[in-house]
DNA sequence: CGTTTTTGACCCGCGC
DNA sequence: GCGCGGGTCAAAAACG
């Protein structure tokens, strides 16, 4: 195979020094302080139409104790933390000090508007508890699921080669997976301990075929793109590029470099038929933290890797099980994605070029429902071409939200998985995935800290 | 001068 | 066994 010997010739997809840029725009052992004033800033839980407020959102009353409630309301969750009623006659006192009446007025009026918060802050902890409790009965029973299909792989394979992991020991060892999951670990640790007491050696061989399976799992996303490569938030460096057949355009070969030893590799390559077109594919999973810029792109791919193995892990038949995903999400399918099983390696294809609808999502207002091993944001979709054997799913279009057009793909993935029907229709796979129909959990990792309460539908209106 | 990119060579798997 | 194609290595060149 030859190469491309020319630099220009290899300049469309030589990127720029991206090293500098990523350690310029998201310094990586730098806190994102600005990122936590965001996402509260970003929280419009009640706005106050019928008094025609502007609300203080990042108004903390510990701070500062002249607060006037007329003009300020505390949007927060420390509502019940002021003592308002005597600010306010402190700040009344030095304006009218011969108004009693009206003062007295104030305090009822400040009184009135504080309990009316307090109750609506108290409904807004209701709906929260809510969801937790939602979202631990979906984990426990993810967590059962995952036990049940363990046991039952042990006790088949007790007369047999031996104990397989199964799917949930691929899921637990993405990277991501292990750092946001530790309940899950536990489970993955307590059925790979059953699994040992069987036939401890087999074990170790098959985990060893799976994590050489995991590593080589991919997850390929499609995206319009001027640039010679997209900004995903992680750092690169180029080590090889050659001309693929069939494609007069060179692909280049990336492995991270934010970490000594990180797996992870991307291929970046124009489509041939349409060049504006940047096809991006992931390999293996980050043995190390993430910056915030990168963990949109990295769970999302880690989290659709996950499925993808964990549906096509080398069971036996092997395409029933990525069927069965498929068939599952089957009503949220579309032909943003695809699985492709005659490649030489399991990949998931997420295609981010078919944007129908125009912008409706507000940068500034989204904070990604970080995807992980808990959320399983998984769906399958159309094969894009004809190396899939798995067909068949739709996911409705508007689902999909069309970046700015200086986007970065994290920022697009963000507003995927930020848009609300996408997470319902995460939501209903799950359940269906479960087999219980037990609709009604919430969908996201609760215990993430950077987990918004804000969403935007199509129509650009923000909800919690 | 250290880091990154370029690019020819090499390795490996697969099909014939 | 051979050729083909994908992927990686590593020395040289380029860059900041």
């Amino acid at each position: 195979m030859v190469f491309t010997g020319h630099k220009t010739s290899s300049s469309s997809l030589t990127p720029p020094p991206t090293t500098t840029h990523f350690q310029a725009t998201t310094p990586y052992d730098q806190p994102y302080t600005c990122d936590d004033d965001k996402l509260i800033q970003e929280v419009d839980f009640f706005k106050d139409k019928k008094h025609d407020l502007p609300i203080s959102d990042n108004y903390d009353l510990h701070k500062d104790s002249t607060v006037d409630l007329d003009i300020n309301i505390n949007t927060g969750l420390h509502l019940l933390t002021g003592n308002t009623s005597s600010d306010q006659s402190v700040i009344d006192d030095g304006v009218s000090p011969n108004s009693e009446d009206k003062q007295t007025k104030h305090e009822i009026t400040a009184k009135a508007e504080f309990e009316r918060m307090s109750g609506e802050n108290q409904q807004l902890k209701e709906v929260l508890n809510k969801m937790i409790i939602d979202y631990n009965i979906l984990e426990m029973h993810i967590a059962t699921m995952m036990q049940q299909k363990g046991e039952r792989k042990c006790k088949e394979d007790v007369n047999g080669k031996g104990c397989m992991p199964a799917a949930p020991r691929s899921v637990m060892d993405l990277g991501l997976a292990a750092e946001n999951d530790e309940h899950s670990q536990s489970i993955d640790k307590d059925q790979r301990l059953n699994c040992l007491k069987n036939d401890n050696r087999d074990v170790e061989e098959i985990e060893q075929a799976n994590e050489a399976t995991i590593r080589r799992a991919r997850v390929s996303v499609r995206a319009r793109s001027e640039a010679s490569v997209i900004t995903d938030g992680c750092q690169w460096r180029k080590y090889g590029q050659k001309m693929a057949k069939g494609n007069p355009c060179p692909r280049a070969y990336y492995r991270c470099t934010m970490a000594v030893g990180c797996p992870v590799r991307k291929q970046v390559q124009r489509c041939a038929e349409d060049k504006t077109i940047l096809t991006t594919t992931y390999e293996g999973n980050h043995n190390h933290p993430l910056p915030p810029a990168a963990m949109a792109m990295a769970s999302t791919t880690s989290s659709a890797a996950q499925m993808l193995l964990s549906g096509s892990m080398p069971s036996s038949d092997g395409v029933t099980n990525s069927n069965y995903l498929s068939t599952t999400l089957l009503p949220y399918s579309s032909n943003m994605t695809s699985i492709s099983a005659s490649a030489p390696f399991p990949t998931v294809t997420l295609d981010l070029t078919q944007t129908p609808n125009p912008l409706h999502f507000q940068r500034d207002q989204l904070q990604l429902p970080f995807l992980n091993s808990s959320s399983l944001p998984q769906f399958f979709g159309q094969p894009l071409n004809n190396q899939s054997k798995f067909s068949g799913l739709q996911m409705s279009q508007n689902i999909l939200p069309q970046g700015p057009p200086h986007a970065t793909l994290a920022d697009t993935v963000t507003a995927l998985t930020a848009d609300p029907n996408f997470t319902a229709a995460l939501a209903t796979a799950i359940s269906s995935i479960m087999g219980g129909g037990n609709g009604g959990g919430s969908i996201g990792n609760v215990k993430n800290e950077h987990v918004n309460a804000t969403y935007c539908d199509n129509n650009g209106n923000v909800s919690n």
